[in-house]
Parts: structure tokens; sequence; C-alpha cells
DNA sequence: GTAGAATCTTACTCAGCAGTATGATTAGGC
DNA sequence: GCCTAATCATACTGCTGAGTAAGATTCTAC
């Protein structure tokens, strides 16, 4: 991949489609895509308890059993979910690895590509869904996705303060910090209103870079 | 209430207590308590939809229809657990607009209780229950709750840049990375681990007012 | 000490939904 | 033009869990 910026897919993007105006035996893969776009989206809406295989097949057009085609069952749909959200924000941390200068340029990167990750339509699923609908083998591999975002960002907040880009006090609950103002992004942010996600995203880098406080002249 | 602090029940609390020891006919009030906090505690471990109210009942050590004999159903329950999450932090603004000082003073102790609430057992209920659970009408008072707390934070934001003791650049998604940072403690914090509720409040207040820059000497 | 209300249990009903058995249809290789 | 694998639908099973009916027990008032 020669250009690694996150190919964010518009929200225009009808999953449905990848059925329509083609005949069988063509585009697993994408139509494998589709199925957990798709899902994606009804458990962001309706929650992932309160939607059934058979809403999902509903929106895709098919039926119940083609999405068992595609997918083992439920609780592996989830998990493709979460890996379809984790990856971006992993693929964030991987660049700014890369990157050179100081820890709080490449961590503003990182804060750019994330917000703009989370306020995706896969940024419910590394946010709000929960882990306990995982059974213990996927939960403790999202768990590690996870650890390992979390470690990235307290890395480069540690470099930070090495250089003297970077102060605060502690670096874990910076992280935490980081990650939560980020994170609920999901919560609020619905593509097309007033806001493309990357304005979010650069009012974020500012209010984390800063703070409350005015500037002391 | 001559003292206002939120009374945070200590972790230890076990709330089957008030049926040991105890006969029938009493204490109806502190019953109900009981049922919706271990529901809360339930929820926030296993999840809403993987809590039976068997579960619940049986933390309790009682049956099911004790269950229904104190409340409703199982979404009102839930919607007993919002409440019980977005009371102390309502608690908190309603403090904090009584008080003197710069719209950063406030803010301040706003930031502190607030962190103390969404450490507490009841975190959860506020952070990551689901309005979708709740049906329309229950739904939409925890939505007109949770945006009265939204409106809270963002006028002491605004008090804060008349006042000249805060500068962002945009109040209203300062006011979303403040409460993400602060929400987000739910899903990471423990009691009794290393760190008291008191200290992470601390560290965020530090946090948010001067960010990650160090301060210009 | 007894009537009636409050409290709680045993033993159900019933709907929703995950998952499957079976078979139909279609595409491409030959 | 036929064979085989890929793709998808119809029509089921079975379980879990919310909610309830009916009745037992216990408290309080009088």
């Amino acid at each position: 991949m020669p250009d690694s910026i996150p190919t964010l897919t518009p929200i225009e993007v009808d999953p449905a489609a990848a059925w329509r105006g083609r005949r069988r035996r063509q585009d697993h893969g994408s139509k494998r895509e589709a199925v957990i776009r798709t899902a994606a989206r009804a458990f962001d809406e309706r929650g992932y308890h309160n939607t059934s295989l058979d809403d999902v097949a509903a929106a895709l057009g098919v039926t119940k059993p083609t999405i068992y085609y595609y997918v083992a069952n439920k609780e592996q749909l989830l998990f493709e979910c979460f890996l379809a959200g984790l990856e971006p924000i992993r693929d964030a941390l991987r660049r700014a690895e890369q990157m050179q200068g100081t820890g709080r340029d490449r961590l503003r990167e990182v804060v750019r590509d994330y917000a703009v990750a989370i306020a995706s339509e896969y940024g419910w699923c590394m946010v709000r869904a929960e882990h306990q609908d995982l059974g213990p083998d996927l939960s403790a591999q999202v768990r590690t996705l996870k650890s390992e975002i979390d470690r990235g960002i307290r890395g480069l907040l540690q470099a930070g303060m090495a250089d003297g880009s970077i102060a605060v006090t502690d670096t874990k609950l910076a992280a935490f910090a980081i990650a939560g103002a980020l994170n609920w992004i999901a919560h609020w942010y619905r593509a097309g209103r007033t806001l493309s996600s990357a304005e979010v995203a650069e009012a974020f880098v500012q209010f984390l870079e800063h703070g409350l406080a005015p500037r002391s002249a």
C-alpha cells in the first residue's frame, strides 16, 4: 500500500449494493465485508442484542442462512466489527512510530487520525461494543489489541516527556484521558451534521495540547 | 440535606444484607435500593443483556418474582440505574452554580466530583448502559438529564471564557472532550487498585486544565 | 387471636431468536 | 451441454429468559 492514509469509506456506501446487479459466485470478499459493515451499522443503531441476524439479513436483502455462509456465528460477526474498528487506530500508531519529530508532534498526528477513525461508522465497535458479548478467547484478543493501543499512546507520551515537548503528571492517566475524550466521539458524532470529522479532530488536537487554561502571555 | 457532599456508599456494602437478619414487612425502601444496586453491579460485570433477573435475584438470595415486587420490569430496573448514576453528577453541577469564583474554579470542582461519581459502582449506568434498551419515553428522560449535564458543563466553560479564566476554541467540543475523558473512567477504573478515585480526580483536573504542553516559562 | 395487607415462592407460559437440516439454483470448467 | 462446487432460501429445532398466576407465609392493627 503506497498511500497508507486510512481509506475511510464514505457513509453513502450501500453495502447491499454488493448483491444488487451482480450474479452469484462473485466477490465473496466484498460481500463478506458488506455483511460486517451492515452488522456494524445495525449494532450501532439498535445495539448488539436488540439486533437479530434476521434484521441484518433484511438490511442486505438476503436471508439469515446467507449470513452464516459468510460468518460462523453472531459472536464472530461482532468480533469482526471490533477488528474493523481497531485496525485504523493501530495503523495510525504504526505510522507514528515511523515519524520524525518530537513526541508531541507524533502524538498530534495520532490524535488526528484517531478522531477521524472513531467518527467513522466503525467507531461504535471500538467504543461501545461490550467484550462480555464475546467468548473468553475472542474477548482476550480484543483486549490485547486495545491494550496495545493504550501502550502506544503511553509510549508517545513518555517520548514527549523525555524530549521536553510534553509535560504531564502521570502518563498512564493522561493516556486514559486522551483515549476517553477521543472514544467519546463515537457517542455524539453523527456524520453529515455541521462539523466534519476532520474539524472535530483539529479542535481536539488544540484542546488536548493546551487544556482549559489561557496560555500565559 | 445539610451536608450535600455526595455520600458514596463504599463498595464493601452488601446489598443482600437488606434481607438477612430482618424479617418481612420492613424497609421496603432500602430493599428496593438493594435490588437496584445489585442489578447495577451485575449489569456492570456481565452486561445488561447477559444478566437475567434470576441472576440478580440469586445475588440477593431471593427469587425472581421478588424483584418484580419491587420494580415493574427489567427496563425500569435499568432506568433506575441510569438515575442513580446521573443524580450525583447533577448534584455536582447544582453545587457549582452556588459557588463563588471564576468559571475555571467552579469547573474544577465539578470535574473532581464528576470523576469520583463515575468511579463509583454506578458509573457504568451513566456511561456504558445503552438508551436503546429503554423504551422511547424512558430513553427520552435519560437523554434529557444527560443533555442537562452537558449544558451545565458548557455553561461553566462559557462563564470561564467570559471572565478570562478559560480559553478554548469551541466550548461545545471542549465540553464533549471533558465529559468523554471523565466518562471513560468507568471503563478502566476498578476500586481497590493502586489509585483512589480522589487521586484520579486530581490528576484529571491537572490534565484538563493544562493539557499536554509544558507550561511556557 | 384473627382479618387483611404485605411479602415472597413454586411452577408455570410464551415469544424471540440463534443456529441448522435440507434442498434449490446458478456459475464456470471441461 | 453436463458436473461440481459455490451460493442462497425454505422451513424447521431448541433454548433462554422475561413475565405471570396462584398460593403460601408472615407481619401489624385492632
